[in-house]
DNA sequence: CGGCCTGTTGAAACTGTTCAATTTGTGTGG
DNA sequence: CCACACAAATTGAACAGTTTCAACAGGCCG
């Protein structure tokens, strides 16, 4: 992938987080950033290390993750093409959580040092990646939401809505359907809930016609009836953050 | 409440999100805050408005709610003494959920645009507060385990360990009580049970001879046990932030 | 071809919910 | 100071959603 890609890449993203004057989006760009390929089920974070560098995802798929003492798995945060990886690790000394790619993924990295250096001399830099951070912070509090006080039907529709919501801001989602990078256990960790249980609450919503399944590609068939049986209202995603 | 005492209060609070230059700190102090009361159960902020003063809790307790269409609550975050409210909604058009008073509250409140305006000017506080918004993060991540993976035992006797760690850095806690400043209602929508179920719960905890309690006061009788079955690992606390 | 991961299905078990009633505590007005 | 009102806490019993366990099918990779 070529250098501009990835220049047009990460100043799409930044301009739904900002209005970022273009000086400093060039600042940003002239960083030394290294494109980095990683494999499928791959750590890229791990609890407990100190941040070095901070990844923005090119292609692929990766999610955040915690895990309990017993072993059991809860993924915290899916990102996706145009995310950058390390912002919530940003000016801490150690993770909290782990990042796993969920597919072979393609990111550029820079030094973190160099990240907090330019967030200091560039108010507008450091403005645009901060909201993209309270972004963040909303889906978790949605995700609370829908994990706490969600029956497991509304709970996977939301998932299915938020992910067509936030693939359709990036071009890979088409108008109705997209394809779900995750197994089914996946999903399951995401909403905590057992593998076996989104299976049964998949077929349900299929029954249902609300969606349509072939492997993992979804296919919204009833999209009135999907959002409502999700309760979904997508102001939590801030799409419209840097319109004005 | 003198001038003073504030000022000390937010400098002691933004001490342990990093280290600020005093020059810095005074120039945020000197931020033309305005005190106001705020009774029990009262709303200040609403989902869907645009943010415009940020507030600093100096007294009392506070809590961030989502409510789902058919009216249940997920209590999303507790806020307390030293917290900042509306740093979360710093950048954005409009907030994305409620927060609510616990208790009656003392709070400091600036205009949002003057913050954002001191934060593009000195990123030694920018940095301050946008590491006082990951923690936040941090938090709702581990929230999103405790409720998505652990069985209503393990879930309360981690909100227990949370509630005092947390109070325990602003000397709201003695070394083994605290008192819990909410009901079992609003325990159980900050975890996603019942109330009915907070209560039993919390009485297997007593049986087990884990904590005791007398209302609202919780006395923790065996610390080990409490956070073994809590699966307590402060770390997502990132207490130790601003220490080096 | 064989192995393994993912998805699928059924039956039984269990955790947590719902509904409903009762108790306790607290503040208010008489 | 007592009676009353109301919110919060407590308890029991029936119920439901989700998990657990187990088995099997399908597809992909080495």
């Amino acid at each position: 992938m070529p250098k501009s890609a990835f220049s047009d890449q990460l100043a799409r993203k930044l301009a739904t987080r900002a209005l970022v004057d273009p000086g400093d989006l060039s600042a940003l760009m002239a960083l030394s950033w290294k494109q980095r390929s990683i494999p499928i089920a791959h750590y890229i974070v791990r609890e407990g290390l100190p941040p070095q560098r901070c990844g923005f995802i090119m292609e692929g798929y990766a999610y955040r993750q915690k895990l309990t003492l017993d072993g059991q798995r809860e993924i915290v945060a899916v990102l996706v093409p145009g995310d950058l990886i390390d912002l919530q690790n940003l000016y801490f000394t150690q993770s909290d959580h782990d990042v796993v790619s969920l597919t072979p993924l393609t990111m550029a990295e820079v030094p973190i040092v160099e990240l907090r250096e330019l967030a200091a001399a560039l108010p507008g830099i450091a403005a645009a990646l901060w909201t993209d951070t309270l972004i963040e912070a909303s889906i978790y509090r949605e995700w609370l939401l829908n994990i706490g006080r969600r029956p497991a039907k509304a709970r996977l529709a939301h998932m299915l809505c938020e992910f067509h919501a936030r693939l359709r801001a990036i071009d890979r989602a088409g108008e109705m359907e997209y394809e779900l990078p995750m197994t089914q256990e996946q999903l399951g960790d995401a909403m905590g809930l057992t593998p076996v249980h989104v299976n049964r609450v998949l077929k349900m919503l299929e029954a249902d016609g609300l969606i349509g399944r072939n492997k993992r590609q979804i296919k919204v068939t009833d999209w009135a009836r999907l959002r409502t049986a999700a309760d979904f209202n997508e102001r939590y995603l801030h799409l419209d953050q840097a319109v004005p």
